[in-house]
DNA sequence: ACCTGAACACCGTTCAAGT
DNA sequence: ACCTGAACACCGTTCAAGT
């Protein structure tokens, strides 16, 4: 009989992962991952100090895994390819958004990540005075993530009497909601191009603002 | 001696505001609210019908609260006006933000909420195409959320070899953060001045959208 | 109509003990 | 050095009972 192959970090954060993956991060416990790897939830305790540190961890070896734009003369394209390399990543990874937010400090995969990032903008011959603010004002679009609030409604479909009513209350919503539906049926909004549409006009404030010399002073 | 007044829907959500302003929501929970209102658990369930829904009616309250901008003519003024409105108020409950982003549909006080926004675009005569992926780029700004991922370190202030360990591997980061830092101590960022920063780069460029007649077609 | 009490199926984590 | 077992102090929620 094999006796099963001692517990190590790695391997506790690459089944956390999995099982975050695959249930949500809320489904993820300490006991439901010490089943899962076929072990007493204390053993687990040995390899993470408390639930806090796995989730750290599970949020470096992600970021961990976003590749790094090269700078080659262009500030804007490299700012713009690291931003879609981050968004490539933690899309892997429905949990991660949720789970980054709620990290108190700053962990080395980040500061690294930052830094990087940072450097970007001051090779593209950004002030360090612009460069703080600009970095400020991508904030979560510098991981990839969009700030969306509430979910989009999907194509309208109700019965008759609600349209109505949804037509009285909400004008606007509804001339705005899909302007491009010729018929009832559509997909929703492309998030892709959504994100990429705030991104370039945000790239674009920032290279105007580099052009003209902008400082806060 | 007196009986305890019977409780409602209103005294719930108002107590459980209370408390989550005052322990924040991860410390609100059911039995919590139910020994500050004097009650057992189970007696909430009469008013609630669980936790989310809870959690739903004391959003729809702080929502509720936000004033409403009006339009005089100005579209500019009036979006900012409106987001400055929903930072303010909701910033006077810093639970708020979290709880919202869980939400998974858009209540009544939600769409009324997004109803009045979207039509401030289209009085301002913006497309319903063009207020489609504005209101996008703009977001959770649109609450006056930011999306802040990682605090800002606040002012430097290590033992000289951790700084020259810093100084070494994160030199943009160093260069950037207190870009205005004459003396060592210093205030960190001013939340404010960084929104306002993106919300009318934003803005600019949505005018900017705006003039040439942009179409996503 | 509203509140109670006991119970169930979960949590994260401690401590003392085993190998 | 690593894993276990029992226990503690929490959760949200059900069900059946009280007033």
């Amino acid at each position: 009989m094999q006796t099963r192959p001692r517990l190590n970090r790695e391997k506790v954060l690459a089944t956390a992962i999995a099982l975050a993956d695959e249930l949500g991060s809320d489904a993820l416990s300490m006991r439901r991952l010490a089943t899962e790897l076929d072990v007493v939830p204390m053993a687990l305790y040995k390899h993470v100090a408390n639930k806090e540190q796995l989730l750290d961890g599970m949020v470096d070896t992600v970021i961990g895994e976003i590749p790094r734009a090269v700078f080659e003369g262009e500030w804007r394209a490299a700012v713009r390819q690291q931003v879609l390399y981050a968004r490539a990543a933690l899309q892997r990874h429905a949990w991660a958004r949720r789970v980054i937010e709620t990290r108190v400090g700053k962990s080395l995969a980040v500061l690294d990540y930052i830094e990087a990032f940072t450097a970007l903008f001051l090779a593209g011959g950004f002030t360090a005075d612009l460069t703080h603010h600009v970095m400020h004002a991508l904030s979560g679009r510098m991981w990839g993530f969009t700030q969306e609030v509430f979910e989009d409604a999907g194509p309208v479909d109700l019965p008759p009497e609600m349209m109505q009513q949804m037509a009285m209350r909400y004008p606007s919503i509804l001339a705005v909601a899909h302007p491009h539906e010729d018929s009832v049926v559509g997909d929703g909004c492309d998030d892709q191009f959504e994100f990429e549409f705030a991104l370039d006009l945000l790239l674009e404030g920032f290279d105007r603002l580099k052009q003209q010399a902008w400082s806060s002073r």
